[in-house]
DNA sequence: CAGTGGTCTAGACCACTTT
DNA sequence: AAGTGGTCTAGACCACTGT
């Protein structure tokens, strides 16, 4: 037994991915959609609260139910190598978003010394509690927010640099390590969804059972001392993540085997 | 002007991180919130359908709202590399649960000869509608469907191997590969967050608007050729991925500056 | 401030799952 | 067979947002 409302998002989502509804179009009103399918409101409701939950489109009140744009932007991991050679003035997102011919936009959002929390710490190898200095950017797409990005950096190693200035870093933070010194010479990446916290749902304007996709890095010098902690929520309908080129060779090959 | 049902989502949430209803617990029943909190039924249910929605719980008629177990498995791309080698006759997904604790279980579903798919041509680099070899499986974690994983092969490269059987492959199939001559040189793998479409929702046993996490890889041999294309859906709740000790270091340093 | 979606109810009835 | 959640309705009223 398939229930109406379901069955109804199946019809307005195929429509969606039709482009009977193109990105930016507008749904017919709750109440034309009810009297043509001979529905109740409600019902027509819980129908387009499946699609808003799967991050298709966006009740607004008094303007109607909007189509959203879904264009992912691939972001790759190979972003931080090309940024550590001089290639202009750009950091990773704008660059990838620039190759895919998105409106791409990355903000400073804040630029705080604090305590390093728990999970910082533990990332770090630093004490709880050792002064880190958190940056929290926003990266936006059409001017809509896309990414949350929050990285956090051990103070001793950055204080007096470009990096603990509360201002957007030219060239990127990777370049700016270097000037400082540091040579990021590895990372670990680990990724996960997971549904946003309220905070995280408001930034990134997801409403109603919208997931966030989920990255937390690790950077590495040469001495396998961590330099950088970066957390990046991501809304998945804007974000694919990249991994080119993963060498798959032992290193060591096996001395008895 | 926070809704009700979302405040009784809040607070249900927050015992069940708190552990007031472990794993497996179940939940009051509806009527019962409705009468101690003074709802309407229906307004429960909202709230109940958030939770469900985020993956917390799974409303099971005549049985009760339980709380599902959502401890994730981490799967490290290094797996592949480990694989390489023998070391015994379980696969990644066996090794890593195995690792972590955990009661996992991989299952062969189908392994079938067909026409290449548009997509599994492109990244095969084949005609489409070339012959491919599909092998379908099924990861578990104490019996509950956590990843579904769907691999092509081209047909000519490993007919007559143990891959081209409809029964599971001892050890693995990247040894199965080598032994087969093929050599697993490097890969790609990209990672994106989506609905799941109604097969895979049933499938994991998804309800009302959970999310999946795909991860899409391609294998190559020394030569670049492609070997292997790669689809894995999983459920959010029970899979991590993980990239460790990534190289940030140029391979060929720019020549010109 | 008008127009659209958002919340909530009481109640009828259906459908699945376990016993 | 019984008990639980699932769907749907008609209607009242609230609240946000764009003009």
């Amino acid at each position: 037994m398939i229930a109406r409302y379901r069955e109804l998002a199946s019809d307005l989502r195929r429509a969606i991915e039709d482009d009977t509804y193109p990105p930016g179009a507008v749904l017919p009103k709750i109440t034309e959609l009810a009297k043509k399918y001979g529905m109740a409101n409600e019902t027509v409701r819980l129908a387009i609260g499946v699609l808003e939950s799967e991050g298709l489109v966006r009740a607004i009140r008094k303007r109607g139910t909007v189509v959203l744009d879904r264009t992912p932007v691939r972001v790759r991991f190979s972003r931080y190598r090309a940024v550590l050679t001089p290639n202009g003035d750009r950091g990773p997102w704008e660059t990838a978003c620039r190759e895919q011919g998105v409106n791409g936009e990355m903000q400073t959002v804040e630029v705080e010394r604090e305590p390093a929390p728990p999970e910082v710490a533990s990332a770090l190898h630093l004490a709880a509690g050792t002064a880190v200095l958190r940056r929290s950017r926003r990266a936006l797409i059409d001017g809509e927010p896309a990414q949350l990005q929050t990285a956090w950096y051990p103070y001793e190693l950055i204080r007096g640099t470009p990096i603990a200035r509360s201002s957007k870093v030219v060239g990127g933070i990777y370049r700016a390590l270097l000037q400082a010194g540091l040579t990021p010479a590895s990372a670990g990446e680990e990724i996960r969804s997971r549904p946003p916290v309220a905070d995280e749902a408001a930034e990134l304007r997801l409403r109603g059972g919208g997931w966030i996709l989920e990255v937390r890095r690790t950077t590495f010098d040469a001495a396998k001392t961590p330099i950088e902690y970066q957390v990046i929520v991501a809304d998945p309908a804007r974000t694919i993540i990249v991994y080119d080129d993963l060498p798959l060779q032992q290193e060591t090959p096996p001395a008895g085997g």
